[in-house]
DNA sequence: TGTACATCAGTGAACGCGCGTTCACTGATGTAC
DNA sequence: TGTACATCAGTGAACGCGCGTTCACTGATGTAC
């Protein structure tokens, strides 16, 4: 309709990516629509293929945003604590009933069917996550850097399958006692991912 | 075509359920057609409707099946190993590269999908885990029942995690660590859901 | 013992619906003369 | 300064395909007489 400025393009791109992370995270990426992405932004569906090659190229995008999304509240979180609370911190902040009942985070909600994406697709994603590991790693309190590296590892896996868990079963007391025993215990294994707690 | 006695009937369901839950691990639960489940089991597609009343009926089932295969595999690697070895058994059988490149498990691969079924799939699927579980607790090694079942969802929970971001990833080596850091750590987290490690 | 009928797992063509994608078109703005 | 044309984000009807589901039919077996 309406000729608008060259930035204008970018920002409806941006906005339809912002709204396909969170259609994703609700619906799963098959049951994320083009023409309901498409309303939500105001536009029709006609419209997509001017902003994209095809749905793939979109969900390319949103899994990265949802990435980007999950990695910017962490790295927050986890700078504004002390260095020696900063883990628990992060399983305070994100082990929670409301992000469980809420969308949850593309980690959790997706992580399953984006393994079973294009290439492009599981690469965009991977370069993204891989981002965030490296933002979380200097936050991390173990002395030398490749510890750090495992400490994120063992924290995000460990949030990651208690969400999914707590997400995916339908009883109120089991889903909130796995948020809450992970809550309590993923330090430890972070813990032992610094070295301290090697046994062998 | 033929008759058969009583009972082939419900074998031949039990094949379909078998053939569909390992379809999914692979496919997904929206990529396991109806029709290449059915040629699997050796019959045609119009036959699904004499044994299930529709594909959300196989789902629930498979899931359940899914579920209990996994069950039955820790089960009997923690009952063969030494009490003070069994979390560690646990997670070197689980954690595998094989398991990764293979279809996987049904917690990891379908979890987030099925947090998105209609409730009696979920149902279903949260019955035969917390069996699971229930199975599984005994096997710990802390002292009270309630700190055994803490472990077991510590363990399960972290493993899930484990094996749902090593599939995600579209990087060898990084899969790789994310299977092998949490071998050697999660074993932290569950020895503080005996109560050992609380701080607190 | 032989014949007619009922049963029922299984067949495969056909249906309907939803979704991604295409395409001819619109209409507001920028640009050339 | 005014007019004709190019551009291009966006429209919405239409297309094609795949998948779950239905349904009239098959044919082997069990059962009644």
């Amino acid at each position: 309709m309406t000729r608008y400025p060259k930035e204008h393009k970018a920002e409806i791109r941006q906005g339809i990516v912002a709204i396909a992370a969170a259609a994703m995270r609700r619906a799963g990426i098959d049951g994320a629509r083009v023409s309901d992405i498409m309303r939500k932004a105001g536009l029709t569906h006609g419209g997509f293929y001017v902003h994209f090659t095809s749905k793939d190229d979109l969900v390319a995008e949103a899994c990265a945003a949802g990435v980007v999304d999950a990695r910017a509240s962490l790295v927050d979180v986890a700078r504004d604590a002390a260095p020696r609370d900063r883990v628990q911190a992060c399983l305070d902040a994100y082990l929670t009933r409301q992000r469980r009942d809420a969308a949850g985070c593309t980690l959790a909600t997706l992580a399953g069917e984006i393994a079973r994406q294009p290439l492009h697709v599981r690469k965009r994603f991977t370069e993204e996550l891989a981002e965030s590991l490296e933002a979380l790693a200097p936050l991390m309190p173990a002395l030398d850097e490749e510890r750090r590296l495992d400490q994120v590892l063992a924290l995000v896996s460990s949030m990651v399958g208690a969400m999914l868990l707590s997400r995916a079963v339908a009883d109120r007391k089991l889903s909130d006692r796995i948020l809450d025993v992970s809550r309590r215990t993923v330090g430890g294994a972070v813990e032992w991912a610094s070295g301290a707690g090697s046994r062998i």
